[in-house]
DNA sequence: CGCCAGGCTATCC
DNA sequence: GGATAGCATGGC
């Protein structure tokens, strides 16, 4: 049975959480971990996949003492906070860094067509994202060329490395959040921002709260939270509590596209 | 053309 | 510990 309330539009392409589903007729595909997936599809991964089970009503009750934040969670029903497989987030982010959205799409598209093998569906052709060990066989100045994703080549290369020999992305899901995002953050190319965004949509950790360009700014106009992105996602998880990262992604969507004024 | 983008690393004090 | 320069690329 389809999820209630489900915006694929809005989830799948329009929310900068995830740059490589596609439009298809009046649908949306992906490969996700080495499978076709569709907007409609409803076996365990799917709805793990698109966050089924959890209770969205909810979180307007969790946020109802900040107006702004209750009339961002308002103003985008159907919106998912997705689980992706940890290491599709994780080159996905490492990618984001300093690039707008638009551009993100472009060198995930380039990094999996380049990088990766296609998979058929209904006449037309799709790809997932590279496994580690072919990334960590590159030449970074190979990368770079095809895929154009500038110094984020030789991150994409070490980092992969770093998962070949043993980096455990799986264990930092258990992990407390503080903890979790330090072992991250000794991955190349992976700051505080981009571990946040690999916690909260890749690690199951709903209160890591990304601190971009835009979440900074409508902290300090909506929240009137000033100081560091530190400080910021602090300040964010002692005022909105343990879903704070969920909350982050409405705001997000509705400063970056203007539906709510900053 | 210039400004900006879901920032990070290296280096400075 | 916190602040800052340099970075590749292209969207707008």
């Amino acid at each position: 049975m389809p999820m209630r309330d489900f915006d694929a539009q809005l989830t799948l392409m329009d929310s900068a959480q995830v740059f490589h589903w596609h439009r298809a007729g009046n649908g949306y595909v992906a490969v996700v971990e080495n499978c076709i997936m569709t907007d409609q599809s409803e076996n365990g991964a799917a709805k793990a996949y698109f966050d089924d089970g959890r209770d969205y009503d909810a979180l307007k009750g969790e946020v109802s003492g900040f107006e702004v934040a209750a009339k961002a969670v308002s103003l985008l029903p159907g919106l998912r906070v997705l689980n992706q497989p940890v290491w599709e987030a994780l080159l996905a982010f490492i990618l984001s860094a300093n690039n707008n959205v638009s551009r993100i799409r472009n060198l995930v598209n380039a990094l999996c067509v380049e990088y990766s093998d296609a998979y058929s569906y209904r006449g037309e052709r799709y790809w997932g994202f590279p496994q580690p060990d072919t990334l960590a066989a590159l030449d970074p100045m190979e990368l770079k060329k095809r895929v154009t994703c500038g110094y984020r080549a030789e991150y994409l290369v070490e980092t992969a490395k770093m998962v070949c020999q043993g980096f455990e992305l799986e264990a930092l899901r258990e992990m407390p959040l503080e903890k979790a995002r330090n072992e991250l953050t000794k991955l190349k190319g992976v700051g505080p921002k981009v571990a946040d965004c690999v916690l909260l949509f890749g690690l199951g950790h709903a209160d890591a709260f990304p601190v971009d360009v835009w979440v900074g700014r409508l902290m300090e106009k909506w929240f009137h939270v000033c100081g560091s992105r530190a400080h910021m996602g602090e300040e964010a998880r002692r005022l909105l509590g343990p879903h704070c990262g969920l909350v982050q992604q409405y705001l997000f969507h509705c400063a970056r596209t203007g539906k709510m004024e900053l």
